[in-house]
DNA sequence: GCGCTTAGC
DNA sequence: GCGC
DNA sequence: GCTA
């Protein structure tokens, strides 16, 4: 009798129900079973194929064999029997893991082929910005646009559905002619195949009537305004608005500084970011960031990182290799405003930073939060930086577009300008008294985000999205991995604790996923 | 029938 | 809406 | 509810 078997159910490809339910088999028959991996344990039962990816899993470091006192890793099948059997079964040869031999292992489905099977997650799939079926993705994302906004019960659901769809047929490798080429292709149900059935014969009545739909429209305009989402779009249909004027002109508007500057810089923010004013804005920011912190690292990400060549706003993540990061965005915030290039924003902190909870992080005496991680706003762009069809304008000369108050600037410093300068909002004048005025910028949305380096290549990928990417990749961590990814971190439900990464490979080597290219996270 | 990404304000 |  |  074998009273010394240690067993570890690993959580990973379980789903949570069947895991939970598995675990209580082995309890009722009095094995024992431990939450977590340590030391003692004998027996590591899994569903994974091989033995290398069980081990990178359990976080073990385990180059060299440790002879006799390695545990056994085991398939479910020696699980299974065992419970059936009531007792640990004898080990056999076809109940051990696969061990990785130098050839990676093949792919079943296609016999010789290179490319593995068309996989049901987009990110195990390329998905390119430029593809094979841009009419019928477009098509589809009408569909969720409209499910999106309709929002009625729940169609948000129906909207990722439809989203999915496009997504599959962004990473389809061929043109679709045929609806049957879908067949059997996951995330393209019944509903999806008739659109696309439909619109491969020309017509395809449910989105015609869509976008012949007023309703539709304005929907679209007024969720177009930044701080504006489809519940008070709504509201202001039911007004009888039907402009962004008519809105602009009320008087009753929501306070919030969103909706305030949304609309007062509306025509300007509706003007599609081009990738080379991306470019310079961040060498601009790059210059002013190395200025404070020297070292400091500014990646631009969002969909300039993805190839895309226009964007609605302008993504920059910071690190800092010493962990001297804190404190960055406040100060790189401060000397923006004294730049001239700041209209209006918010802080977002995050608690996810170890120092959050243990340090006063309060207000500093001038009265301003001097701890956080995120920033979102309107930065002032000059106007030539902008239409600069990539001609050789230095960037100091699209600086000094900005800066009026350039001379003194230098010196500066420290030096508190004149009144009450608000927190939100810049300058005395209302947004629409600025927005109105002789300028030579243009206001643009900007986020910068501050993190810290052991949390950055985590913060990499989630900021470089896509957003559609980012879903399916954390969709895949929590039901096949029974792990929680976001951008700080990829974590252990039942340890707590986190993989450490050190550069985006290893993010996806982590989550056992083939890299994809940043151009080919566009789903 | 249930679940559908995760987080801050 | 789609997959389990 | 809106944003990333
Ligand atoms: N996890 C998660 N990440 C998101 C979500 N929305 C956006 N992100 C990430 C992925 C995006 O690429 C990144 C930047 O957001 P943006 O709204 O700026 O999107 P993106 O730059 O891709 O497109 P854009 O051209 O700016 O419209 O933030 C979300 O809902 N969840
Ligand atoms: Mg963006
Ligand atoms: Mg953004």
């Amino acid at each position: 009798m074998d009273d010394q078997v240690v067993l570890y159910l690993m959580p990973h490809k379980i789903q949570k129900k069947r895991y939970d339910d598995m675990k209580k088999a082995a309890k009722c028959r009095k094995f024992t079973i431990v939450d977590d991996f340590s030391p003692e344990v004998t027996h590591i039962v899994t569903e994974f194929e091989t033995q290398e990816q069980a081990v990178r899993h359990i976080g073990l470091n385990t180059t060299e064999e440790n002879n006799e006192q390695s545990p056994e890793f085991l398939k479910i099948s020696w699980f299974t029997e065992s419970i059936k059997a009531r007792k640990p079964v004898e080990i056999q040869d076809h109940h051990r893991l696969l061990r990785n031999t130098q050839e990676e292992v093949h792919v079943e489905g296609n016999e010789g082929a290179s490319e593995p099977r068309f996989s049901e997650w987009a990110c195990q799939r390329s998905t390119p910005l430029k593809h094979q079926n841009d009419f019928l993705a477009t098509q589809l994302e009408i569909l969720q646009k409209y499910a999106e906004m309709k929002d009625e019960n729940h169609d948000y659901s129906r909207a990722l559905a439809f989203r999915r769809a496009s997504c599959v047929v962004k990473s389809f490798p061929i043109t679709v002619t045929n609806v049957n080429q879908l067949n059997g292709i996951n995330h393209v149900g019944p509903h999806s195949k008739r659109v696309i059935g439909e619109l491969l014969d020309g017509y395809c009545d449910e989105i015609n009537r869509i976008v012949n739909e007023e309703w539709f429209e304005k929907m679209k305009m007024f969720t177009g305004v930044f701080g504006v989402g489809p519940s008070t779009a709504k509201k202001w249909i039911e007004r009888g608005w039907t402009s962004i004027k008519d809105a602009q002109e009320s008087t009753d508007i929501s306070k919030d500084w969103r909706v305030q500057w949304g609309l007062a810089f509306h025509d300007d923010l509706m003007n599609p970011v081009k990738s080379n004013e991306a470019y310079r804005f961040t060498e601009i920011i790059q210059t002013e960031a190395e200025k404070i912190l020297p070292g400091i690292v500014v990646q631009l990400t969002g969909g300039f990182r993805r190839g895309k060549h226009q964007g609605h706003d302008i993504d920059i993540l910071f690190t800092h290799p010493n962990g001297e990061e804190t404190g960055f965005l406040p100060k790189l915030l401060t000397r923006l405003e004294k730049l001239n290039m700041v209209l209006c924003g918010s802080h977002e902190s995050s608690s996810f930073h170890e120092k959050v909870l243990s340090e006063d992080f309060k207000l500093t005496a001038r009265g301003q939060l001097d701890h956080f991680e995120k920033w979102l706003g309107i930065c002032k762009l000059p106007k030539d930086l902008v239409s600069g069809d990539d001609a050789q304008i230095p960037l100091s000369n699209g600086l000094e577009k900005c800066t009026e108050i350039k001379e003194n600037v230098d010196s500066l410093d420290d030096y508190e300008p004149k009144a009450k300068k608000q927190r939100k909002c810049h300058g005395d004048n209302s947004p629409f008294t600025i927005a109105t005025s002789e300028r030579d910028w243009i206001a643009r949305r900007v986020d910068f985000i501050m993190s810290p380096y052991s949390q950055y290549y985590y913060a990499l990928v989630g900021w470089t999205g896509s957003k559609q990417f980012n879903r399916d990749l954390r969709l895949y961590s929590q039901k096949v991995l029974n792990r929680k990814l976001t951008s700080h971190g990829f974590y252990d439900f039942t340890t707590g604790k986190t993989l450490p990464a050190n550069s985006e490979t290893e993010v996806f080597e982590n989550l056992n996923l083939q890299y994809q290219h940043p151009k080919n996270r566009n789903c």
